[in-house]
DNA sequence: TGAGGTAAAACTGTCGACAGTCGGCAGTCG
DNA sequence: CGACTGCCGACTGTCGACAGTTTTACCTCA
């Protein structure tokens, strides 16, 4: 196999339009631009955008894939609105992502990965430390990305990132919840300590205390604030 | 509200072209008419199916986000191919959801749910003795659906079912192998067992050995047959 | 003033069409 | 004889348009 010249495979490939408006639309969601329950009319966003109407829609159907919207036949898209049931489902199977991440990152944790993780919270850390509150909790994701990266499966890490994007749906209430920095530094460094340890046992009580504070974070959020807890279920 | 003539709505409602295009799809699939790799035309399903491009565009990706197929731009659908590392990777999801479930189930396990799993397991004990591989298979996975449903998390039902739709890709894999009918029932009485017990250890253990089990099967199926294993991972 | 019914407006579901792009094939050159 | 290049067909990405349905606004009547 020659591999004389290797170019660095410039992809440069322009987007799709759905992605375009795919990624569009995942921002305004999530920057609060169309508030949860919303409806969104085709025929506006395609006027917006300036594109017809069946890129929308098939971004539309991708954002319904992945929780952020959801469609009512003859009746259009709608931003999906969590209630507080739905809201402790979503930390409930966090909590079982990443019991069996930690749990399998520990049985083959490398240098590599250990590395990476230190590196990611002393990002984190930074993030903290500033007014970014939104900037501070994608670091945060980060983190736990890196986990399950580096946990092995790349499945497993698929459906966590379709989950983060119903996490980001009420991101501006864990934007407002100021965490001190030192606190999500002790609570990401306990994770690097089990992880050191080696001890499933220390890894599952970790995160069990870290999805803990987190879901309780927010759900004391929603209860504040009175979540949208209309009375339409999911469509399916 | 006049009643007057009630003969409207008579065909309760009909499905979208989407959805039904799904479905054809999705048995298609299952039902190996269309090979793991092989293309689908756009304008050829939709000549055959006797519809346009468009629902035909919205269910491919919605049968892409379920995993059953993949989009390359500018090249079309594909159906997907798991090679056995892929294959490894769901079952592992598999055992990540069903030990979250089953420790679920096991702290809120109700005569209502014990009464739904013992019945389910009886029909599948019924479908095991008969010759249909496909509803043996079926009724397996609804069993487990029901453990999840039990279990109390629809998020978590929700994303079990996505990991089911990958699942069925490799079907044929697993209804070729006939399991004898008296495992198959030992096996899933095993849970039952362990659920009364009301053990966490138990069950875990228990549901350990059981998704080790029909790995294996499945694994073995894919090593005697020579899996696809293309060298094209996921597009994203 | 409020309730009920009707008509218009807006929207979704679906369709056919056009342009740009990709893969394959033939022709050409070394 | 092998490799490269240009062309051709087929297909995807995108668009505008039409029909049926839902929502809304208005108008009438009690």
């Amino acid at each position: 196999m020659a591999s004389s010249t290797a170019p660095p495979r410039a992809f440069i490939q322009q987007q799709n339009l759905v992605e375009q408006v795919a990624d569009y639309l995942t921002q305004a969601i999530i920057q609060q631009h169309f508030l949860p329950g919303e409806r969104l009319s085709e025929v506006q966003l395609s006027r917006d955008l300036g594109v017809s109407r069946a890129p929308v829609r098939e971004a539309a159907r991708l954002l319904e894939s992945r929780g952020l919207l959801i469609s009512k036949p003859r009746r259009g898209f709608f931003v999906r609105a969590l209630n507080a049931v739905e809201l402790e489902d979503v930390f409930d199977l966090r909590l079982c992502f990443e019991r069996h991440a930690i749990e399998s990152l520990a049985a083959r944790y490398t240098p590599d990965a250990q590395r990476a993780l230190k590196q990611q919270v002393e990002v984190l850390c930074e993030a903290a430390a500033g007014h970014d509150g939104t900037r501070r909790i994608e670091e945060d994701l980060q983190f736990h990305r890196l986990m399950l990266h580096y946990a092995g499966n790349e499945r497993l890490l698929r459906a966590f990132d379709d989950l983060t994007h119903e996490l980001r749906l009420c991101i501006t209430l864990i934007t407002k919840t100021h965490e001190a920095p030192d606190t999500i530094a002790t609570s990401h460094f306990m994770l690097l300590d089990a992880l050191d340890s080696g001890s499933p046992g220390a890894c599952r009580e970790a995160i069990d205390y870290h999805i803990g504070v987190a879901r309780d974070f927010v759900v004391k959020g929603v209860g504040d604030t009175g979540e949208p807890n209309d009375e339409d279920l999911l469509p399916r």
